[in-house]
DNA sequence: GATGAATGAGAATTCATTCAT
DNA sequence: GATGAATGAATTCTCATTCAT
């Protein structure tokens, strides 16, 4: 008996509990996933998402904290698979030609064209909870790697408000086209478009400072 | 007796009875305002809205058939503010050396400074009614608009999405900087990166080609 | 002043505000029956019978005391109308042959036939009333009325019983085969049926009892 | 320790889980009675309900769907119950010298008797509902049992019609004489009256035929 | 750890009725 | 007498959460 049971062995990544329960997660995400996908957020409740996944309702509360805790795991998955499918893409040189910038583009259309509905309430219950700086860190820390090699230092901004710039408005812009029901979305000039924002964003210093021009005046007093 | 009370004057814009009806709309939608700010969305109820507003929850249903047409008037009303702002702004002149572009973007900005959660709100009600196309319709009259004064045809690409891309980069940047609660908002380099983006959309197509020339920095990026 | 105002004079049948107030009273009759027929009990509100009248709801409050005191009025008036219907069916000897009994089974019937629903909803209102008695004596009356011209002694029971089941028996059971939708209603066979129930409850003693004699088929039935 | 707490005797005829279920819906049926009873309809609410059953109002939905579903309930329960009633009725044959017609009639009046306002209110929510077909199938079943042991081929007229007729007669004349409140009920009168009025209404075809007398004229159109 | 009946605060909405104009 | 905005008690029903089994 040199092994205890519960115990996890040490080459198991998982023990067959903490499977079981990621299993139970993923059925529970599912479940929401596919009552508002079909029935719209108004039909999403801890009781039906329990009843759809086929589990309790206290199972589903031995899961989860409550019903918001769901929809914030949900987002977090959500954003690190984003990352990585990001970064997949982006770090897939085999087709030459295609800029990094439009690479990461196109994934991340990509990403937001399937299912629209799940990652819109999933992102809204993520950042009302005042996680929008966990997000925010996220996609700075995945940009920061694609960025890290190539060099930035010709930029003529700083790099952190171009990046923001730059990221918010690809993802931002694919959202708001959602929304609207853009018919631009899927097109070719609508990636187009999105690609070139990201590039001129990066046009070295020298070029940028000129096409921007004047900008003499500042904009002073903001108020609420 | 000359002047009979009740009697209306001549020159009243509007009959007592339409202004008393437009008199509790607006305090109907300042208590749904001051609840969202202090309390949160959660606290935001039919209830909750008339003891604020200081009516009875029968007279509030009197002037709006549910909850959520309130948060679809409200939305309809800033959106209509909105677009009377930034016009107004892009016609002031008065300021010569300041880009069109700029004071567009600094209109936005100052816009979404004021009262951003209840804005959030009201849009995400608008949005969530499938409204989304209503909005864009106005933001695009808008810019229609804006550009018509200029000559627009010199740009390289439709300009339909040249406007909805430039348009919706603005606005939702802006959205996200909030949700994230970025410490760029109300920077002067935040004001500088948005009109740059907006400018750069509507380079000359000969320079804007020129500008997107290299293409060596590519800055893709993620997001969920 | 020998002639107060209000005050109505002898040879006048309705002073013009009287004959207005009719009116006025027939429009609320007709916009409720309107709506228990097109939309159901449910939407009968005191507001939604206002709106279809073409009335304030004010008003409507100047001719009723409340909701219940219109449903009893529509079926006070409905009694009387149908008491008439009878009578004069019945006093109608134009056609030879068809017995009284007959000709008041069958004004029943069409009473019956028209507007069922609202029939249904301003007698339940009266009866919840406690009207019950009202309408009994009413329908005795008529009975009354009817009987009076034969010689109802011969009779085998007491006049009042035999009345009560017979004149009961047949808009009871009218009213039941409205209630399930019986598709017995309208064909000879009920009228039949329904005829001879009534004229076997005046058959002379004699004849009764001999009838009663056997007793051998014994039909007993059920109900909730 | 042979037989163990929580484990189900084998002779039990339900799962404890039905059980425990079907006295909550009797206790919520007859907190529901007692409010008709005490206070009146208008005083039957979800509410009110829950409170006199002393459960709160989510286990009543656990139960019943609404409001309605509940009175529904009750009348099925209540047809259940009378049907039974009066085949035992009919079936005790133990008194010689009662026909079977007596027997039944005695049986619904006796029924009829017992809660009328409950029943009233039940009936008619079973009624709105369009179950009517439902009451009827439920009426002709059993009386279809009873005569089922007579020969009815002898009867004048269709079974169908003259079990319609007869079954309706005594339920609808039964539940006039409560909703009138007349003296009749209760009296041996009464019940003679009835059982005299079935009786008649099988009475052997020729017989029949001659009491019925002329009926030459038929009466055609009928029209709401 | 699973179960699911029970909980009850609270949300949305209705509607009979009043009363100042 | 007409008007109709305002009232607010009352009603139906939901749903996040708990806890005994």
């Amino acid at each position: 008996m040199t092994v205890r049971r519960h115990k996890r062995v040490v080459f198991e990544r998982k023990s067959p509990k903490q499977d079981r329960a990621r299993v139970t997660r993923e059925v529970i995400f599912e479940a929401a996933a596919r009552i508002i996908e079909e029935q719209g957020v108004r039909a999403l409740s801890t009781n039906s998402i329990a009843a759809r996944a086929g589990i309790s309702i206290g199972t589903l509360y031995g899961h989860f904290a409550n019903k918001e805790a769901i929809l914030v795991s949900m987002a977090r998955q959500q954003l690190e698979f984003d990352g990585a499918a990001v970064l997949k893409a982006v770090g897939n040189e085999a087709i030459p030609g295609i800029s990094r910038a439009r690479l990461a583009v196109r994934a991340l259309i990509r990403l937001h064209l399937t299912r629209p509905d799940v990652r819109r309430v999933v992102m809204a219950a993520h950042a009302a909870h005042g996680l929008g700086p966990e997000r925010a860190a996220l996609v700075s820390r995945v940009a920061a790697k694609i960025t890290a090699t190539r060099n930035l230092a010709e930029c003529s901004r700083t790099q952190e408000t171009a990046l923001f710039v730059a990221t918010r408005a690809v993802t931002s812009i694919i959202r708001a086209a959602f929304e609207e029901a853009s018919p631009l979305l899927g097109t070719q000039e609508f990636e187009d478009e999105l690609t070139d924002m990201v590039e001129r964003s990066f046009v070295p210093a020298a070029l940028g400072a000129q096409a921007s021009g004047p900008k003499l005046l500042a904009m002073p007093q903001y108020r609420s």
